[in-house]
DNA sequence: AAAGTAACCTGCCCGC
DNA sequence: TGCGGGCAGGTTACTT
């Protein structure tokens, strides 16, 4: 489900919402989810802690703790962090039985994790430890430092395929499938290009696509698919879905010249496109 | 080195 | 109505 725009939505709702707030007390119903530490030392760590900041970091979202602890999450294909004050109703589309993680703030206020597929994953980096999954990602795109010169530098001598190389998260953090199809039908470029077969031309308005795109999706709080699988940490669908020109669209038609969109599988996944626009 | 496949999960949709 | 197959916004490990 999340990629940055939507990772980045949950990330700027949980600054309004839970800075400052302490931990009163923790629920872990699948321990499975917690990635390097038991839920007894989980339990231990984080309750009576309380969040100083919030950051993100590709499609990981980092709660900073008083303790110099870091709880960080990644919310898979599905995952879900929802914020509910006292007695608020229960979003009715999002069923209960995939709360797995509770977090209970000392004013009465919690934080659920929902996650229907489980492919969450959630750490505790203990001080200044470091956590290999955050090392090894590259380019946090919409970054000032990632200026166009460094988007070519890792793409342009790339012998993979261009959608691959965007969404390998080594090259650049936080895209997914669908901004990956979104960006490649912006630039005009067939997803299947070779990197190194790009002109600086065509991986120039990649590269503003790229920033332009996802820019313009945090705006809209992000994609909620038909399927309303995303939501916001209130509950909220994103707006970005109508903007959305070619991922999803089976039987669709390109919106710049109307032929047929094609779909073809790079990596297992479904890739949307115009055989006459993207080449 | 790169590309393909399977695995981790649950749910929904479609065709038969 | 039910069943099976395919698919879903991600990532990793293993195989060709």
């Amino acid at each position: 489900m999340p990629e940055l725009p939507e990772v980045e939505t949950i990330k700027r709702g949980l600054e309004k919402e839970i800075i400052n707030k302490v931990i009163a007390a923790l629920q872990v119903n699948l321990p499975r989810l917690l990635k390097n530490i038991t839920a007894n030392q989980f339990q231990e760590l984080v309750t009576g802690k309380m969040i100083k900041a919030v950051q993100r970091r590709g499609k990981y979202i980092l709660c900073l703790l008083d303790s110099s602890d870091t709880l960080v999450f990644h919310l898979g294909m599905s995952g879900l962090l929802l914020y509910q004050k006292k007695e608020e109703t229960v979003i009715p589309k999002i069923k209960q039985k995939h709360n797995h993680l509770f977090f209970a703030f000392e004013d009465g206020t919690k934080m659920i994790y929902n996650d229907v597929r489980q492919f969450g994953k959630i750490w505790l980096i203990r001080g200044d430890e470091k956590l290999p999954e955050l090392e090894s990602l590259g380019w946090e795109p919409l970054g000032e430092d990632f200026t166009f010169a460094k988007f070519k530098e890792v793409i342009q001598n790339k012998k993979g395929n261009i959608k691959s190389l965007l969404m390998n998260q080594k090259n650049i953090a936080g895209i997914g499938n669908i901004y990956a199809n979104e960006t490649l039908f912006y630039a005009g470029i067939h997803p299947l290009r070779k990197g190194d077969s790009l002109s600086t031309q065509e991986l120039k308005k990649l590269y503003f696509a790229i920033k332009d795109t996802l820019h313009k999706a945090i705006i809209l709080g992000g994609t909620t698919m038909a399927d309303e699988s995303y939501r916001n940490l209130w509950g909220n669908p994103g707006n970005f879905a109508p903007e959305i020109l070619v991922y999803g669209k089976k039987n669709g038609y390109c919106p710049n010249c109307g032929c047929p969109l094609s779909i073809i599988r790079i990596e297992n996944r479904s890739t949307f496109l115009c055989p006459d626009c993207q080449r």
